[in-house]
DNA sequence: TGCGTACGTCGTGTATACACGAAGCCTAAT
DNA sequence: ATTAGGCTTCGTGTATACACGACGTACGCA
């Protein structure tokens, strides 16, 4: 009956191909935090509800949707009258964000001394094998990306989910920064030594030398990417 | 002109009293933050948009915006054809969350022992005496209160406002449970011991001291809270 | 009387319509 | 020619309308 009275103007209509449609806020949520992530929508980039969703066939409803809840995780600033840009943190605010990783992946490896099995610790010595392999093929995105597998291979071995769910968010908000590093040559050779050094404190499990060599190799890496962000944009 | 021209079912019009109108969702978003953090909402609680909406005087678009923020901070859950619900994590999870709350004062304390000046100082000192007064005075809620300003204090004194930040929003995530903890007698005399402790040892600026007594302080107030609320509700 | 099916109601997901502020541009006046 | 003022256009914030799945209830049939 009320399917059939028409005349008014329905939507859904010319969505054309629609088929589930029941989760678009999410799908188009996680797709531009991917964006955001891999560095194709730079901070401050101005992030016009029409244009995107129009990009997805979609109505500006569910775009303001993932928004918004990309605003609450940080990834996404609402300016009044001018809409939602990229987040652009301030440089204090950048350095604070490394600090607070540095530290909770500190926390991570001295965790995982206590906690970890031998599923754990065999996911560690593969990745970390997996670093020096890709550390010689001098390929930087490969080295990149087995270098983040060593990092969550630590905090899953140290066995809290919330742990890790924390240190995965502020990576997101500092991803546009850290990709600046995959650049720096001979930081590769630099970051494998101390590497080593958290890996031989874990196999040791020594907690406290796993999470002062983690966390100082966080914080290197921090101060590295923020003074070749400096030398690139100031 | 286009004020005039009425007739069209225009908007903004049975909402009688609005007045500025121009960040609703951001408003009720708090406001159920707080209702949620204040225990007036329990986990498991149903939001029904129209009924929340129908409260604030407002439609269910900028409600439906509040929640997906909520949503994305970890204080609300959305159940696929059921809506949205007060966050209910497992007592694993919450177990977690409070192991990394643990965790992150105890770094805000090391950080507070190497960074802290004068007025941070200060206000360390006089929310430590405005603790002991509020257990002298025997009143529980004002002891929470007084206990949350010392705990701030020294995430002040760290100097790092992500670092506060996230151990705000993860205890905003812990409220409902941590409430429990108000009731059980003798905690208080306890918690002051343990107080008394990190004073002492950020007094000294023993960054390790501070830091582990702080540590296991927000720890013990985590079982016990674990263990009241365990021999509540199972 | 018990069980199955169908219909009605409820509530969320999405689309569209309208209001209101802001910025840019054009025109006119000094 | 330059500047000031108004108008037009753009874009966001909010309200309303429609679509669709789920749950509950009632009626009919065995």
């Amino acid at each position: 009956m009320k399917s059939v009275l028409a005349a008014a103007p329905g939507p859904a209509k010319k969505g054309s191909t629609r088929k589930k449609g029941w989760a678009l806020g999410s799908d188009i949520g996680a797709d531009l935090e991917t964006q955001i992530i891999e560095g194709r929508l730079s901070p401050g980039a101005k992030l016009d509800e029409v244009t995107i969703g129009n990009h997805y066939s979609v109505s500006r409803t569910p775009v303001r949707e993932a928004l918004r809840a990309l605003a609450a995780k940080g990834l996404v600033e609402f300016q009044p009258r001018i809409g939602a840009i990229v987040a652009r943190p301030t440089v204090g605010e950048v350095m604070d964000l490394f600090e607070v990783v540095a530290e909770l992946e500190g926390v991570a490896a001295r965790l995982a001394c206590e906690r970890m099995d031998e599923a754990d610790e065999k996911l560690i010595v593969e990745t970390h094998h997996s670093c020096i392999e890709a550390a010689s093929s001098l390929d930087p995105k490969k080295y990149y990306q087995t270098n983040g597998q060593f990092h969550e291979a630590i905090q899953k071995a140290a066995h809290n989910q919330m742990l890790s769910e924390q240190i995965e968010h502020l990576n997101k908000r500092l991803s546009p920064y850290r990709r600046f590093i995959t650049f720096r040559p001979g930081r590769t050779e630099t970051a494998l030594r101390e590497h080593e050094e958290v890996f031989s404190a874990l196999l040791k499990r020594d907690g406290a030398a796993a999470s002062t060599a983690l966390r100082d190799h966080v914080r290197v890496l921090a101060e590295d990417t923020l003074a070749l962000a400096r030398s690139l944009k100031f």
